[in-house]
Order: structure tokens, then C-alpha cells, then sequence
DNA sequence: AACACGGGGTA
DNA sequence: TACCCAGTGTT
């Protein structure tokens, strides 16, 4: 790249992005925590879905030792319904990491920051720009958008070799005076103008140095590969309670919704076992119907069935899919994490 | 390189 | 419906 075009790049973009820059919460602060926070919430995840859940966290754990004494439980609780819990559980562990490992200050540049657990390649950029004003790059999907169509680059930009001359087009762009307005610069074009469908190249700063634009293919670039549809995975959960209480159970943190808790329950279609999940046969199960819920790479139908619990099980649970139980009082479902799709089953069955 | 991992907004 | 969002870790 000539360096007078680069040059050209960052001004405009720079100033068009003090000029038309949202503001948003965790663009008022350098506090590495609350900058790192902001940054794994934003993995795959819209701004104006994590506006309030940073805040209400940030108000929970306003520091990276008030994250690193607090309990997991809590911490996802606080994450549920954003999804990608392993985020949360990533965010708790680098958390104990940072005031453990690293003497309770964060590292202040990208390498060192890429050894904290839950912070990769993307986030270690953002944090040592945003926060310590190091010139790292960053690429994310707004970036790789926004370069593959500045410089027509026609790979793949998820594949490993789009995937490398973005990082190295990222790497060579950096503004050393401002690396982490330019980095948002970037993010925001894309956010904002430079969008997947019917990018606004009218209102682009940078559009009079755009490749793809100069051979009409702005509408065209990126190159992406289709995307696996969802699988089809049948299950069977059971809303149990006794009087007014419901019978949750919590998922092993290996599996999917890790750490969570939910109505128990089974792959498959038999409801034959869910006596053993809620620990008392259960004589009457009713059919209650289906929910469905999908992921990113599955398609969840869950029948649901209702149940009364003649006594209270043991809390040990010894299932594929969970390791604790307990009978939680419908109003005090907010101190469990629990997932959206829980939230679906147990509204089917009237709870909560 | 491919896959697992949530949930929701947009056209 | 299809796409994809301020990605990371595992296989």
C-alpha cells in the first residue's frame, strides 16, 4: 500500500469518526477492565443488545478483583440471555488470572494480554489500543468487511489467507498517533456505513479510495462461503415442581449452556427419563407441547412435560448432562443463570 | 480447516 | 429465510 493512500485513509476516517462517533458507555472510559468487559460482551453481539448488560455488570463488579472474589453462579447470572456463556465463564477465569497471575494489573499490550484467558487476537488489539494507546491492529468482522472492499480483496476474509492479509493491511494502517480512535474508526464505518448489505457509499468518508467501489464491487465483497444451516436435535425436559417451588438443574461446564441452570432434561424423545433427572419417579407427566430454539448451528425442539414432585430430590445428580439440582422459588429465578431457552421451556410450563 | 458455541436484529 | 453481529477455544 502507498503510503500517501494510507495517509489519505486514516485523516478522513479519523476525522469522520470524531465527528459522527456514537456514544457509547465504554467509549468514556481507558479503565482496562471495563474496556476488556465491553469487548467480550461485543463478541458476536450487537451494541444495543450489551448497552445493559455492561452496565448492570459493570455495577455488580466494578473492578477486576470484585469480578475475581465473586462467584461464577453470580457472574452467570448476570450473563444470561446474552449467550455464549463460555464468554462469562472466560471473563470470571481471566478475571482470577489477572489479580492472580498478573499481580492484579492487566498487561499492557497486546502479547501479554493474548495470555489472558477469553482474550484472543481480536480483543488483546482492542484493549492495547483502546485502553493502554499501544499501536495494535485489530481485525473483526466490521474490519475484514471494510478492508476486503477498500482494497477489493477477493479471499475468503474468514478463511486463513483473507484472514492474514487483513491482519497484515491492519497491522500496516494503524494510526501510532491515535491506534485506538482509529481502530473504532474502522469498527464503526462498518457498523455504520460500510454494511454487509447495501453499504452507504454515498456517506463514506473513504469511498473516493475504495477499490471495490472503483470496480463496482462493493456490493459484491466480501467473498463469504456459506454458512452449515442448523442441525435438527429432538429433546425432552420436564418442568417438575413441588408446591411452589420448580425443580432446576445445572449443566457441567463442558457442555453447551455450561454452568447454567435449567429444567432438566434429555436428548432424544423419550420421556421415559426424566423420572431419574428430577429424582422421584414421576408418576403423571403430562405432555405440555414443544418449544423450539435455535443456535447458530443447531436446531433445538424440546417437548416439554409437567410434573409434581411428591418429595424433595437430593441435590447430587449424577446425569450425562447435569451435576447439581435444586427446588428454586419462581420469583428468585433472576440469582440463576439461566439460559433463554430455559426461560422459553419454563414459560411454556406457566412458571415464571 | 472445521466446528461448537446464543441470541437477536435486519432486509 | 438468510445473513451475521466489536470472536475464542477445541479438535
Amino acid at each position: 500500500m502507498g503510503r500517501p493512500r494510507a495517509t489519505r485513509l486514516r485523516r478522513a476516517l479519523l476525522d469522520w469518526y470524531a465527528e459522527n462517533k456514537r456514544d457509547l458507555p465504554w467509549r468514556r472510559t481507558h479503565d482496562p477492565y471495563a474496556v476488556w468487559l465491553s469487548e467480550v460482551m461485543l463478541q458476536q453481539t450487537r451494541v444495543d443488545t450489551v448497552v445493559p448488560y455492561y452496565a448492570r455488570f459493570l455495577r455488580a463488579f466494578p473492578t477486576v478483583h470484585a469480578l475475581a472474589e465473586a462467584t461464577e453462579g453470580d457472574v452467570l447470572a448476570l450473563w444470561s440471555g446474552l449467550g455464549y456463556y463460555r464468554r462469562a465463564r472466560l471473563l470470571h477465569e481471566g478475571a482470577r488470572h489477572v489479580a492472580r497471575v498478573c499481580g492484579g494489573a492487566f498487561p499492557a499490550d497486546a502479547a501479554g494480554l493474548r495470555t489472558i484467558p477469553g482474550i484472543g487476537p481480536y480483543t488483546a488489539g482492542a484493549v492495547a489500543s483502546i485502553a493502554f494507546g499501544k499501536p495494535a491492529p485489530l481485525v473483526d468482522g466490521n474490519v475484514a468487511r471494510v478492508l476486503a472492499r477498500l482494497f477489493a480483496i477477493e479471499d475468503d476474509v474468514r478463511g486463513a489467507a483473507g484472514l492474514a492479509r487483513v491482519w497484515a493491511l491492519a497491522g500496516e494502517l494503524v494510526d501510532e498517533g491515535a491506534p485506538g480512535e482509529w481502530n473504532q474508526a474502522l469498527m464503526e464505518l462498518g457498523a455504520m456505513v460500510c454494511t454487509p448489505r447495501a453499504p452507504r457509499c454515498s456517506a463514506c468518508p473513504a469511498h473516493t479510495s475504495c477499490d471495490a467501489r472503483a470496480k463496482g464491487l462493493q456490493g459484491s465483497l466480501p467473498i463469504l462461503r456459506a454458512k452449515a444451516r442448523p442441525k435438527a436435535e429432538a429433546r425432552v425436559a420436564v418442568v417438575a415442581t413441588r408446591g411452589d417451588l420448580v425443580l432446576l438443574a445445572r449443566r457441567k461446564s463442558s457442555l453447551r449452556f455450561g454452568g447454567m441452570w435449567e429444567p432438566p432434561g434429555a436428548e432424544g424423545t423419550d420421556p421415559g427419563v426424566l423420572g431419574d433427572l428430577a429424582g422421584v419417579s414421576l408418576a403423571r407427566l403430562r405432555e405440555i407441547g414443544s418449544v423450539v430454539h435455535v443456535l447458530s448451528h443447531r436446531r433445538l425442539e424440546v417437548m416439554v412435560y409437567a410434573a409434581h414432585l411428591a418429595r424433595a430430590p437430593r441435590p447430587a445428580i449424577d446425569a450425562a448432562e447435569y451435576d447439581l439440582r435444586a427446588l428454586v422459588r419462581p420469583s428468585e429465578l433472576g440469582a440463576h443463570g439461566l439460559s433463554t431457552l430455559a426461560r422459553k421451556i419454563l414459560a411454556r410450563a406457566n412458571v415464571a
